[in-house]
DNA sequence: AGTTAGCACTCAAAGCGAAAGAGTGCTAAA
DNA sequence: TTTAGCACTCTTTCGCTTTGAGTGCTAACT
């Protein structure tokens, strides 16, 4: 973590990461020397660049070019340089207002949140559901829709409901869709997937007696809910904004890079590898996927109970503003927490309802 | 629909179309001459194309380049020319087979479809899934699932069920999620939202007695539910494809377009535009977007028991080889359309069950 | 020792003009 | 009505030079 640069290193590392993301184009000696930092001379800048491309955080396009940063320079710059900016009392109220607006399903707020971090950044934002865990039913309903028609309703242990259409080869009664509750929630709800033994299931049948092929029916679709993993989606928002950075303007990358994204290729197991509560940069060949390599993901995981329940990031290239990215996803994901946290105690709060 | 052209006028217009289609260059008239039409010269050839670009069918990029086919070319190939092409019975099959695989889940279906148009045209696929008609709930449902939480499943009367957790400030009881639901199902199923009067929700109120805030808390919920549109959501697949074809090397276009699917701008119209049962053919401006104005869209909705369920599709570039990919779409949307409609029949044949 | 000025050197980017090549439209003959 | 012939147009490509930014090195300066 000791990095050991002199002071002078650091702030010429600086200068020329904060110039070449402002300017996208790689900047030299000189400019260096007049706009950052005045009492040096343009060839002192030189030497110090040339010693810092030793050390390996800048890097020459070519010779009669001016420097760009490394990785290891964004690494640098992230884990020394960046930690300060923080976003305004104003645009946390803002972020906030915003997302107050959504009901409060979880989905739609981690939506916003992306939707906002992208529009905020002007980059590709993403919301991240965890796998959602319907590998223990608690509970059944079914609902009587026509006489052909049930629907299944599944309850999971942490809260997520799923729900099935039941079509059937054959009539039932609203009383039936009765029984098929109870049966299911006698010998099924409760059990994993391993736990339905045979004798179970046979209980089960007996128990339901002439309208066995119901419960096969829904048997069937118990199975397949159980089996799926429900979640571990991202949802992608903005991928247009990609096209007006120019190191996208290879098709090559940019393909790869849509390809990594739409497969969820790494990104799920990349952002389950950042430890640590703060926001994480993931940056270049830092990915796991290689058609993520030129490009930077920032995310912060989202708690609700101690328990990661999303995330929220954006991606793009790797020279980004990391400074102000940082800052606003840090900020969403806190907004988030907060407001999902907080929910419980909002309503404990005697405010509605007068008893 | 009479477009009066000679016989070998559409000849050659077929000729220009498959050919660029093919190659991707304006084609000329000894190109054509030689290989597709040697009973003719490069002269002849090139005054019937005279004719035809004066008719609009073709366009000239530049003088002395070849022919390239105008949009009006492109439709009256596709209305006229492009008929004829079938799935041969093996592609058939082995469409149906993939799609088995998959849980009899109609969003699955169409994911998989879609993703299938897509992989097996080259090209941008999307499923299109219709806007869920919440505005009417036939039935509530109510699950315990703590002495804070309660789960809300609502029914509406085209048979999709929603479901929303009511995270509560105050202890209840299992009797009164019983209860919650039997007033709901008293007083609001049935209603749309303008038949929920004032009236109605006293009377719903005072049948709740002292639980009343919870009937404020799962109005709330129903309320959100009720005005949201379900549905009408595109899943897209595979959209780093678009990179393969030149005419989205302009960043520009590509832009446009990317954010044209992400925002469904208008997809969603003209495909409900679409009339008849058969594929539809959405040629460059006869698009809603201008920024798909260079975009072809091809879709084919899916019904069942002639309503429409969904809808599978791929976009591409207009210059795209309309008939393979409109026999794609098409023998997709047949096979999810005869597998999601003979369900039913599977069922009803007395296979599984022995009452 | 650290800093600075000066200078030759390198290399991408931009501009220019000639040459190549493809395809056309038109005219006149078959 | 079709075809051959030919002049014409326009893009594309290639090589060439010019331009300019930025460097590295050396030698002088503090």
């Amino acid at each position: 973590m000791e990095y050991d640069l002199s002071k002078r290193k650091m702030q010429i590392l600086r200068a020329v990461v904060e110039a070449y993301v402002k300017g996208g184009e790689p900047v030299g000696s000189k400019y260096i020397a007049q706009n950052m930092m005045p009492n040096c001379s343009p060839a002192t800048i030189r030497n110090e660049m040339a010693d810092l491309e030793a050390l390996g955080y800048l890097e020459q396009p070519h010779t009669s070019a001016g420097r760009v940063p490394s990785e290891l320079g964004y690494r640098f710059y992230v884990d020394c340089l960046a930690g300060e900016y923080k976003k305004t009392k104003a645009e946390t109220e803002m972020m906030s207002e915003r997302l107050r607006g959504k009901q409060h399903e979880l989905d739609k707020i981690l939506a916003e949140a992306s939707r906002l971090a992208g529009s905020m950044t002007n980059y590709t934002a993403i919301a991240v559901k965890p796998r959602s865990d319907m590998s223990k039913i608690i509970r059944f309903e079914v609902m009587y829709f026509d006489s052909r028609t049930l629907v299944l309703v599944m309850l999971s242990g942490s809260g997520n409901a799923k729900t099935r259409n039941l079509r059937l080869g054959f009539d039932v009664l609203p009383t039936d869709a009765a029984h098929l509750a109870s049966t299911l929630n006698t010998y099924i709800a409760g059990r994993t997937l391993d736990e339905i033994t045979l004798p179970v299931m046979m209980q089960a049948e007996t128990e339901m007696g002439s309208e066995a092929r119901l419960l096969a029916a829904a048997m069937k679709e118990i199975y397949s809910g159980m089996e799926e993993q429900g979640g571990g989606e991202i949802k992608v928002d903005g991928v247009d904004r990609l096209l007006s950075y120019p190191e996208f303007s290879d098709v090559g990358k940019l393909r790869g890079l849509l390809g990594a994204i739409e497969n969820k290729d790494g990104i799920l197991d990349t952002i389950s590898n950042i430890d640590g509560d703060e926001v994480g940069v993931v940056i270049g060949r830092e990915n796991m996927s290689d058609n993520m390599s030129d490009s930077t993901l920032v995310v912060k995981k989202i708690k609700k109970d101690g328990k990661v329940v999303g995330a929220i990031g954006v991606i793009g290239p790797c020279r980004m503003d990391y400074a102000n990215v940082m800052a606003t996803v840090d900020a969403l994901a806190e907004s988030v927490g907060k407001m999902i946290n907080s929910e419980l105690k909002m309503l404990e709060s005697p405010k509605k309802g007068n008893d």
